[in-house]
DNA sequence: GCCCAAAGTCA
DNA sequence: TGACTT
DNA sequence: GGGC
């Protein structure tokens, strides 16, 4: 609730009397956060040209009035203060350090700082400086959280993980609109052609530093080059290079979602990653996969690419070739037929996914042989396919299924962001002697796993 | 001066 | 095991 | 680079 208190010129203050007329000279607010009431009222106060700002006050205020009966003077202990002015480090409680303990919303206030900061570190990153990389995403990520624009230098007083060097950097933007340090790091030859390099899915610091120095400048003189390996992951990588450049829409998102629920009508099916975060666009889709019977996620993953390679859906799949792993388990891999109990695989799917779903969901247990050589040969004609149509695209899709009891710690370390998770997890470390995962916490002293019981809603 | 998240999969 | 990914 |  918040309410504005009009008194006419008479028995306002001498200021407001000499603007003549009727103006506001109070305002009382109940139960608002005071940032919200003065957010509201700068607006309120740009759009009616009020020139002079009138008191903002708790209700305090007016029950005092109301008690003596008449308008009292205004005490300091009526006022509520604008947090966004310089009070960020002393009145309101201070801003933890690690990411993990802020609230941050998806569309964040300072857009221009935080590219800035992104950019220097990146720029940290390519040189391979990875603690001061580090300082500056943490940098930008505390500024995602503040609930105000910054204007002036003094409202991040107080805030953690803006050193000297990043307060020059927005110190700067401030003052200049643009910082030289950021513009020599943006126009930086090498920076831009690795950061092309770096934009192929499946090349990462080293590769793109290798084709760097061996004199590549271009994505075509890669493609050229004859000396140049590419891996699986790369190839596709360079085929879908557009598409994978595209960001996907929620609605894109949503709708793969649901074409793996009616693919998998048993399990639970959960989008992580930005979307969860109400993000609206992303580079990708996060699936978690879980069910609930422990023990039923157990070939999950290869049951549901089962069927959409029989669709035609797949265009890549990083994953284990089924004959390999499964059929060669047995002796080789004890550790890892366990291992089957939690799973990731990075695919490339077409969209629009079929839409003929016929979830036939009792598996062919035998002739494991052949039903693997049949899915190999259907991923092999599929792939010979690669042409999205029109009206078809390529979406990066990644799969992580986990065993039911784990399904919090998986949900918890796939939803991000990325600097969340890290913090999270230098928290649980740092704080609280733990190491956390996104299959379990591990309790360094007492030397043992922590899960949880649970129910999923 | 030390630390900076943790882990699965591939080549 | 290093590189790349999440 | 920034926190401790
Ligand atoms: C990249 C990355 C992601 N993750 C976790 C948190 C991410 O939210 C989640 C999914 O990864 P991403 O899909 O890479 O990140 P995202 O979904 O937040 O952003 P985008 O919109 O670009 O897709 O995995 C890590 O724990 N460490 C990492 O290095
Ligand atoms: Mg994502």
């Amino acid at each position: 609730m918040c309410c504005t208190a009009a008194s006419s010129g008479a028995i306002g203050s001498p200021a407001m009397s000499r603007a003549g007329g009727t103006s506001v000279t109070h305002v009382v607010a109940e139960r608002n956060q005071p940032k919200d009431v003065w957010i509201w009222l700068k607006k309120v106060s740009a759009k009616c040209g009020l020139e002079v700002l009138p008191e903002v006050l708790d209700i305090s205020w007016l029950t005092d009035c109301m008690e003596s009966g008449c308008r009292l003077p205004v005490e300091d202990r009526h006022r509520l203060k604008d947090e966004s002015e310089e009070e960020v480090c002393t009145k309101s409680p201070s801003i933890p350090i690690y990411a993990c303990q802020r609230k941050t919303p998806v569309n964040h206030l300072n857009h221009h700082f935080t590219c800035a900061l992104e950019a220097l570190a990146e720029g940290a990153e390519f040189s391979e400086s990875d603690g001061r990389a580090l300082a500056f995403r943490r940098a930008a990520s505390v500024l995602k959280s503040l609930p105000f624009r910054v204007a002036k230098i003094e409202q991040l007083r107080g805030v953690p993980c803006l050193g000297k060097h990043s307060i020059r950097i927005i110190q700067e933007l401030l003052d200049l609109g643009a910082c030289k340090e950021v513009e020599q790091i943006r126009s930086n030859e090498m920076n831009k052609v690795m950061k092309v390099f770096m934009s192929v899915w499946g090349v990462g610091l080293k590769t793109a530093t290798r084709w760097y120095r061996d004199g590549l400048r271009s994505l075509s003189e890669v493609r050229a080059s004859p000396s140049v390996k590419l891996t699986r992951m790369q190839q596709a990588g360079f085929e879908y290079y557009r598409d994978l450049a595209r960001p996907v829409s929620h609605v894109e998102a949503d709708t793969i979602t649901a074409a793996i629920r009616a693919l998998l009508p048993n399990s639970f099916i959960t989008i992580t990653g930005g979307f969860r975060r109400g993000k609206d666009a992303g580079h990708d889709v996060d699936l978690l996969l879980t069910h609930p019977d422990e023990g039923g996620e157990v070939g999950l993953l290869s049951k549901l690419l089962e069927h959409l390679n029989e669709q035609g859906s797949v265009m890549f799949q990083d994953y284990r070739d089924n004959t390999y792993k499964e059929t060669n388990a047995a002796g080789f891999n004890e550790s890892k037929s366990t291992m089957d109990r939690f799973e990731r695989c990075f695919t490339i799917l077409r969209l629009p996914l079929s839409p003929r779903v016929t979830s036939h969901k009792d598996d062919k247990v035998t002739g494991r042989q052949e039903v693997n050589e049949a899915v190999t040969s259907h991923y092999t004609t599929n792939l010979r396919k690669k042409i999205p149509e029109p009206g078809e695209r390529a979406v990066r899709v990644d799969f992580v299924v986990c065993p039911y009891s784990q399904y919090a710690f998986a949900l918890l370390g796939w939803t991000g962001s990325q600097q969340f998770e890290r913090d999270l997890r230098r928290y649980a470390s740092h704080e609280k002697a733990m190491i956390l995962s996104s299959h379990h916490l591990f309790d360094k002293q007492q030397v043992r796993v922590l899960t949880i019981s649970h129910t999923l809603h």
